[in-house]
RNA sequence: UGGCCGAUGGUGUAAUGGUAACACAGGACAUUUUGGUUGUCUUAUUCAGGGUUCGAGUCCUUGUCGGCCAACCA
């Protein structure tokens, strides 16, 4: 128990370690933290990252975690993106103080900028963006005062009233703050902090004909909700001058910024552009397409939230460069799926086996538990007959060394049923084996085997009778290299052209019975979940993750 | 040729001046009516140089390498 708290305590990251520093201090008796995707696309497996870290770390500590969407930029947002981010947060099994929008502000940073201007401390700017661009300087250089720069505080007041009552057209003139044209950090140099653009809101409407930038709304609403620990990606980190600068300028709450790195996936991607992209461009069926890296397509893939936490719990928070392997992703869903899927035989690419003993017409009920993890999942009839199907690649003419599936004069256990020794086999003109012959060991059957024979083999089979047809797409990665930013050209020249494969496979008649969203494992062949697009005509079934292989491992070698 | 951030096994993360650890991946063996699971063992690590110190992955310094910064995006 002891030992328990102690490895606990030392597993914080660097940033709980800063809360746990600012609790023990009492600088805060009460910790606040924001959840803030802009609306303009589907959460991803880096968001998770996100949602697990500032989620987690107000259930760790003391205090809430607010939801605010940032939603300063009405040309690229949507409420559809709304809907899927607060119904992907609430799968990911966490809850949001309060749902908020940075639109929610609007009234009250425009006051923010009305008290900078009187404060001789923002200007309007007449500047093109070219212009503004040129003067800017580079980060070797000094960039030069606008021209507009020093108008009075009284000018300045009425033409921002006039951009708010939009006298002028789209980009004709910004708000910026007044800092230093010089200053070593880019960002400094005069920010925008308003913008003029006649578009629709999704919340506020036609309101409004301006707009803040993300820096003159984020850590103002920051500071509006009192959030203690304002936690963003490491591209951040140069804002945070800013960030500092208006809310000392502003002399509101004092909020914190903190950049941690965000966590990079291989063989896909995670830039929100990219998979808009993907999306658009037809490469997958929808932002939920089973092999994109978002959260709705994890879901639709078969993962679940626990073993997505897991993953962003093992991974960890840092501040440097990585790149994670999708393998781990892999594992925490295998470990999770083991305990709680339901096993199913179902045989993906079928040879015909006659058991050639086997009375004709007798169908024999055989019993296997649902779950050898878990017992109390309880037992399922299968029905077996004369005529079953065994995957092909359990059969072997000429078997190699290590092989200890079927071939002729071979035995192997069926899974739940009888030993069978295999006697024969017919092959057709092109020499492919159509049917293998065996005969069924007697007092062999599963569970009351009086035998005493021991098989090193155990086949997954189906009743050739009973077998029911059924969809299964097989995924696999959506990139055939590991980091495409890395590559040569057009990220898209690297999908990999074999990330589905769609085939017929032959079920036991109890899988017939599942429920949408539902995991099982089909024996030997890996983790599977019912997917939506199911119909009473036709089961399909997605490929969450093979199992652990290590006979095609060996076998390659 | 500016500034900021970073660098620990193949990957990710710890070690908070005092024995470089954990997980994944890899390898071996055992168990197994899933070549799954489980168990045991195992391979492999502090970017480089200099300095401070009884003692440095940790502090200082120089260098190297990588990331970020010149959108009216967030």
């Amino acid at each position: 128990m002891i030992t328990e708290e102690k490895k606990e305590e030392k597993n914080l990251n660097f940033i709980e370690e800063i809360v746990e520093g600012d609790l023990q201090s009492g600088k805060y008796t009460q910790i606040i933290t924001r959840f803030p995707p802009e609306p303009n696309g589907y959460l991803h497996i880096g968001h998770a990252s996100s949602i697990c870290l500032n989620f987690g770390l107000t259930k760790k500590f003391q205090g809430y975690t607010n939801l605010r969407f940032d939603d300063t930029n009405p040309v690229t947002e949507d409420t559809e993106y709304v809907e899927s981010i607060k119904n992907d947060i609430r799968w990911m099994g966490f809850e949001w103080e309060n749902e908020l929008y940075a639109s929610d502000y609007f009234d009250k940073l425009y006051e923010f900028a009305v008290t900078l201007i009187s404060k001789g401390l923002a200007y309007v700017d007449d500047s093109t963006s070219e212009e503004i661009a040129t003067l800017k300087g580079t980060p070797t250089e000094p960039g030069k005062d606008s021209p507009y720069r020093n108008r009075t505080a009284e000018e300045n007041l009425v033409l921002f009233e006039e951009m708010k009552n939009g006298a002028f057209p789209d980009g004709s003139r910004t708000l910026r703050a007044k800092i230093d044209m010089a200053h070593i950090n880019m960002l400094m140099r005069d920010p925008i902090l308003y913008r003029i653009k006649h578009a629709h809101h999704h919340r506020t409407g036609d309101k409004w004909c301006i707009y803040p930038m993300y820096d003159f709304a984020h850590g103002q609403s920051d500071s509006i909700e009192t959030v203690t620990h304002s936690i963003c990606t490491l591209e951040f980190a140069p804002h945070r001058e800013l960030y500092d600068w208006l809310i000392e300028q502003l002399g509101i709450y004092p909020s914190q910024q903190y950049e941690f790195a965000r966590r990079n996936l291989n063989y896909t991607v995670t830039s929100k552009r990219k998979l808009l992209r993907l999306v658009q461009e037809g490469h997958v069926n929808g932002w939920n397409d089973p092999r994109m890296p978002t959260i709705s397509g994890l879901r639709r893939r078969g993962y679940t939230p626990e073993s997505i936490r897991d993953f962003c719990e093992r991974i960890g928070v840092a501040r440097r460069e990585n790149m994670i392997d999708v393998g781990l992703l892999e594992f925490c869903v295998r470990e999770d799926l083991n305990k709680i899927a339901s096993r199913r035989m179902v045989v993906l690419d079928p040879v015909k086996v006659l058991i050639t003993n086997f009375p004709e017409g007798v169908t024999e009920m055989c019993h296997s538990e649902n779950n050898p993890e878990d017992m109390g999942a309880g037992m399922r009839e299968i029905p077996f007959t004369k005529e079953i199907f065994i995957e092909k690649e359990d059969f072997m003419e000429v078997p190699s060394k290590k092989y200890f599936r079927l071939a002729p004069g071979k035995m192997v256990r069926l899974k739940g049923a009888y030993i069978i020794l295999c006697n024969d086999m017919i092959k057709n003109e092109e020499g492919e084996i159509t049917e293998v012959h065996c005969s069924y060991v007697e007092n062999s059957k599963s569970g009351q085997d009086t035998t005493g024979i021991n098989v090193k083999g155990t086949l997954h089979w189906v009743s050739a009778l009973h077998a029911a047809e059924v969809e299964v797409r097989l995924y696999d990665r959506l990139f055939s290299v590991e980091d495409v930013s890395s590559e040569e050209g057009d990220f898209q020249d690297y999908i990999n052209p074999k990330s589905l494969e769609i085939i017929t496979g032959y079920a036991e008649p109890a899988l017939l019975e599942a429920k949408e969203g539902e995991s099982f494992q089909f024996l030997r062949k890996g983790y599977f979940a019912k997917d939506s697009d199911s119909n009473a005509a036709r089961l399909v079934f997605n490929r969450t993750v093979t199992l652990r292989d290590n006979w095609t491992k060996a076998a390659e070698k």
